[in-house]
DNA sequence: ATAAAAAAGTGTTATAAAGTGCGTTAAAAG
DNA sequence: CTTTTAACGCACTTTATAACACTTTTTTAT
């Protein structure tokens, strides 16, 4: 399991390197590939174990998509999924495409927020994580949408 | 497992090429066609591979065609497909047909978008894909439709 | 019906941009 | 002070795309 707050630097090519303390969880659960992708409700993006993603994106692939909120899902989490090959024995280096930079308005930054969640990470840019801390609300935030018993047992 | 957004050139010739991290998964699944075919809900294309599109095309036709609704899926989604050739370690170039450039409201555009979504991608006019991301809905959207039982299980 | 012309499709190459790997320096931790 | 970690810079590799050339098919005109 990985906790915790990190502030940790981007370079100019777009990536950034996990801090050595979560080394030993990567090693232990054999990863190998890291999924970057993003958050459905806020302007901020989830990553994932590649052993943690293939179980969300199975299921979630699996549900039916002609109802449209399902659909949605399914283009905000698989549609922008980005797997990284990663070595958990060497830099633990990743990229994150402009695409999703611009979503978790990082694009100019030389810093980001990396919180551990447990199971998965979450990437913020530094005031929306600080104005969240204070209980601000984001402009971008999606509010009560109503969710088709398929997805409700379902944590993204 | 393909996902991801990509935004890439589509040249005078109606030709894109797959974008290269693709590549190993196309390989390791054999493949050597791809399958082209409208969306039945939105002004999009669905890109299968080979294999799974033998799969989804032998279900869908074997359907009961005296459903109104199985009969719109399958009129859409059989009736438009589109086989190409396909060589994983070539250039994975392939060509989608005026008809169906017009259907994705892609005639003129020099970009589309292809998103990868685990086992199919989806091909989109820029503009429309962006709508969707921001919660605008489309003209051509369908909405609430009953769906039989026996395509309840299905995903396309 | 045949030949010429146009259009559509296929393939190759060159170049710029994007991505990757690795060594060095700087900073932090023990 | 020594060791580990983080950040930066540079060089190399891969990828994407536009331009061009060639082949095949379709259309048009004689």
């Amino acid at each position: 399991m990985m906790f915790g707050f990190n502030n940790i630097s981007i370079d100019k090519k777009s990536r950034f390197s996990f801090p050595a303390k979560y080394r030993d969880a990567f090693i232990n659960s054999n990863e190998n590939q890291i999924v970057i992708t993003k958050d459905p409700q806020y302007p901020a993006l989830k990553v994932y174990l590649g052993t943690e993603w293939d179980q969300i994106s199975r299921k979630l692939s699996s549900l039916q998509g002609l109802d449209p909120i399902v659909r949605n899902l399914q283009w905000t989490i698989l549609g922008n999924a980005s797997v990284c090959d990663f070595e958990p024995n060497g830099r633990m280096q990743v990229l994150i495409s402009a695409d999703l930079k611009k979503y978790a308005q990082i694009e100019d930054a030389n810093r980001i927020c990396l919180i551990g969640m447990g199971n998965k990470f979450e990437i913020w840019n530094q005031e929306n994580w600080e104005q969240r801390q204070t209980g601000g609300s984001l402009a971008t935030e999606i509010l009560d949408i109503v969710l088709p018993e398929s997805i409700k047992d379902m944590s993204f």
